[in-house]
DNA sequence: GTCGATTGCTTTTTT
DNA sequence: AGCAATCGAC
């Protein structure tokens, strides 16, 4: 036990040797919150408390992964009965034991999103509601957060503020999607993600005897992330540990990102409350970034107005200061980067790996990649897509689950008519519709389709249905990788792939042969107590883009959104796009609440980095396919300025050095004031009477102002000459911001005002 | 029922 | 710019 507690400052001790009672842990970024909770559970252990009844929750089946890898070895084999993973995962496998008793079949298959998006799509085509003004993302967001917040449709009719919300933006029938989603996806025999934790919560409220049965099991209970957390996984957690009040949550208020999918801070502020005698602990010992990277973290957070009391400091080295990078374009953002990299590289002596590139959206990668291409340096970019996003991937998937389970709807839609059998839309949707009115499982209408649908599709029908049957059999006596080799090769999905002789078309072969490959790996795996294809298919649904193995040992630079960086670190980190509008995401500007939401955000970003932290921001930008001006970004003002260095002269770029004198000379010195700026907000706009006197040039004819740019000097038939000083475009919508010799400052719109580009 | 062309949309997303 | 979804023509 002794070594538990080596190497641990003193409330990390008080964190690992606190294990009875209710227990917060509010942990600063870099503060060894993971060291902490491992070494509490394998303190646990030695104390001899059974691995069997502790509960570790988290959010990410990496965090899981890598926390179990950590507690192994510490605390060897003992810790295979700890019951460890993502929320979702671990209240599914519960489901799985339990769902009967909701009425759900065991062998449920799960909606991802695609899937809840469709059926919605269904109902509302059903319900015959326009779906310009029945956005479906609106929709299922608003099904998901009632969900979140434990609302049955029944409680949505009776709840007077959800039902006025949605008459105020003319959607009244939110309500009865919500009722015929819910029903919809219980015909099926399916959840989709919320329902994981809905049901559940549902389960445990219904059956007091079986929350009492896994209160028995779970002596200990612990969150990590809990700042993350939505209130139905706060309703599960305090019923769970609700007998012994061992609950131990840890998390960062600082570095919530998530309220945007119904993560709710106030869990945090509010668990005090449920428990009176809580003890709190706070982690501000920074052990991973210098001094000036905390610092900077520091005078960047602490423009937040709600957050709890903290303050993180580290005894590292002061390391460098923070390097603020000026580009003309993305694409020229892209290259300094790529040089910095490169140049640091050679410099220190150091591997790709020690670099990350961190960005507000994905669209941000590319002008990052073409310039890494460039000099060769190798990189990986997470997210984005996943393997078991790709359609091919689904497509099998769904030939599994509708095998698995012959209710589910939305695997059904998917395979019914691929590859081609001549059962198209039209057909489709009357057996869905049959099979929903006559309150029949879609099986069920397809075994009477020659009573609703004579003819040649109902022989097609036919040949499905006996088509799946094979695969039951199949499923039923073969293991897992043999049926689904079966099932891809009868479906005739592999050879319409094999077929398909381009270079996608290969790829997505091979995507299927890797696909083939998890499964075999996976009904092999000496550890998995069920190896059943639905258990497959059930592990599969809750997987994601990070979870994707890692190529071993290959060392690239790495890029990501912040969003997927949380917890990990790197000596260096990149954060571009450093705008307005971009990050702050213009999106996010409407409350303080999203502001203080994307500063975390930013928080997030610059607590990655260990020893050198970049920033940088580019003038001009791709968006939507329109190039537009951009500004420097709040959040780098908001910075201490000594922490700063200033911007590096960009490269070989004849405009952007001019560009670069011209705003140094407005920051006023360069010794101490960085070389960005932004307008200030206070400064007033120069109220010149317009003059409408202007004579005309005789030579005056209106150019073609698509090309017009900044710095072009124009002459308006009213206004007379000016100069472009900024270009807004919105869609279509071009607007010039022009300061006029005489008539001072206006903003025009270039699809209507008649300007000559003089020079 | 199927194919192609046009139209419209676009943040972040652990599950 | 890039992609999905929808629409119109065979």
């Amino acid at each position: 036990m002794k070594d538990l507690l080596t190497g641990l400052n003193e409330p990390q001790r008080e964190a690992v040797l606190h294990t009875e009672g209710p227990l917060m842990i509010i942990a600063g970024a870099g503060s060894g919150k993971t060291r902490v909770l491992t070494h509490r559970i394998a303190h646990l252990m030695t104390k001899g408390v059974d691995s069997f009844n502790i509960l570790s929750l988290t959010f990410t089946n990496k965090a899981a992964r890598e926390m179990r890898e950590r507690i192994e070895k510490v605390a060897g084999t003992d810790a295979r009965n700890l019951w460890m993973g993502t929320f979702h995962a671990i209240f599914a496998r519960i489901l799985r034991s339990e769902a009967d008793k909701l009425g759900y079949p065991n062998n449920f298959t799960v909606y991802d999103t695609d899937d809840s998006k469709s059926l919605i799509k269904s109902i509302l085509n059903e319900m015959q509601l326009d779906d310009k003004i029945y956005k479906v993302n609106a929709v299922l967001s608003r099904i998901s957060s009632a969900k979140n917040r434990l609302i049955s449709p029944p409680e949505y009719a009776q709840n007077p503020i959800l039902m006025s919300d949605d008459e105020v933006s003319m959607k009244p029938k939110i309500y009865e999607i919500y009722k015929k989603y819910s029903e919809r996806c219980f015909k099926a025999g399916c959840m989709d993600f919320d329902d994981l934790l809905f049901q559940t919560c549902k389960l445990f409220s219904l059956h007091p005897d079986v929350l009492n049965k896994y209160q028995k099991r779970f002596h200990y209970v612990m969150v990590d992330e809990y700042q993350d957390t939505n209130y139905v996984q706060y309703m599960i957690t305090k019923m769970l540990s609700h007998i012994r009040k061992n609950i131990c949550v840890v998390g960062d208020d600082a570095q919530s990102i998530y309220a945007f999918r119904g993560a709710d801070i106030s869990n945090i502020f509010n668990f005090e409350k449920d428990y009176p005698n809580l003890h709190t602990i706070k982690l501000e010992q920074n052990y991973r970034s210098t001094k000036n990277i905390v610092n900077i973290a520091n005078s960047v957070i602490k423009h937040n107005k709600a957050q709890l009391k903290k303050d993180v400091w580290t005894n590292n080295e002061d390391g460098n200061l923070i390097e603020v990078l000026k580009a003309t374009s993305d694409n020229e953002e892209g290259r300094l980067i790529a040089q910095s990299i490169f140049e640091e590289k050679n410099h220190n002596q150091q591997k790709n790996s020690d670099f990350c590139i961190l960005y507000r959206t994905n669209a941000q990668s590319r002008s990052m990649e073409e310039a890494l291409r460039r000099l060769n340096i190798p990189y990986k970019i997470i997210g984005g897509l996943s393997f078991y996003q790709r359609k091919e991937i689904k497509d099998l998937i769904a030939y599994l689950r509708y095998t698995v389970n012959h209710s589910d709807e939305e695997a059904f839609k998917r395979i019914i008519n691929y590859p081609k059998r001549g059962i198209g839309d039209t057909s489709v949707t009357k057996i869905i519709v049959t099979a929903v009115d006559n309150g029949v499982t879609i099986w069920d209408a397809m075994l009477n389709i020659q009573s609703f649908m004579p003819g040649r599709v109902s022989v097609a029908v036919g040949d499905f249905v006996d088509l799946v049957r094979g695969f039951e059999l199949a499923i039923s006596t073969k293991d897992a990788y043999e049926a689904a080799k079966l099932i891809a090769k009868q479906s005739g999905i592999s050879q319409e792939l094999y077929d398909d002789k381009t270079v996608e078309g290969l790829a997505r072969y091979q995507n299927l042969q890797e696909l083939l490959n998890a499964i075999k790996e996976f009904s092999e795996d000496p550890e998995k107590e069920d190896k059943s294809m639905s258990a497959f298919l059930q592990e599969v649904a809750l997987l994601s883009t990070a979870d994707a193995k890692d190529a071993n040992g290959t060392d690239y630079v790495t890029m990501m959104t912040i969003h997927m960086a949380k917890g990990l670190e790197f000596k260096n980190v990149y954060v571009v796009g450093m705008e307005e509008n971009l990050f702050p995401s213009q999106m996010m500007l409407q409350s303080r609440a999203d502001l203080e939401e994307e500063r975390r955000l930013f928080y997030v970003a610059v607590t990655r980095a260990e020893k050198k932290l970049t920033l940088s921001y580019a003038l001009q930008r791709y968006k939507f396919g329109r190039l537009e001006n951009c500004e420097a970004s709040r959040f780098l003002q908001e910075i201490d300025e000594r922490y700063l260095k200033m911007p590096k002269k960009s490269s070989q770029d004849m405009f952007s050095d001019d560009f670069m004198t011209a705003t140094t000379k407005l920051g006023g010195s360069n010794l101490t004031k960085p070389g960005f700026n932004l307008p200030k907000k206070e400064a007033p706009k120069p109220i010149v009477p317009t003059t409408t006197d202007h004579k005309i040039s005789d030579n005056f004819k209106p150019s073609d102002t698509t090309k017009l740019n900044v710095g072009h000097k124009v002459e308006h038939p009213k206004f007379g000459f000016g100069m472009v000083t900024k270009i807004d475009a919105n869609g279509n919508e071009r607007k010039a911001t022009i300061v006029f010799d005489k008539a001072g400052e206006k903003t025009l719109l270039l699809s209507f005002a008649k300007l000559m580009i003089v020079e």
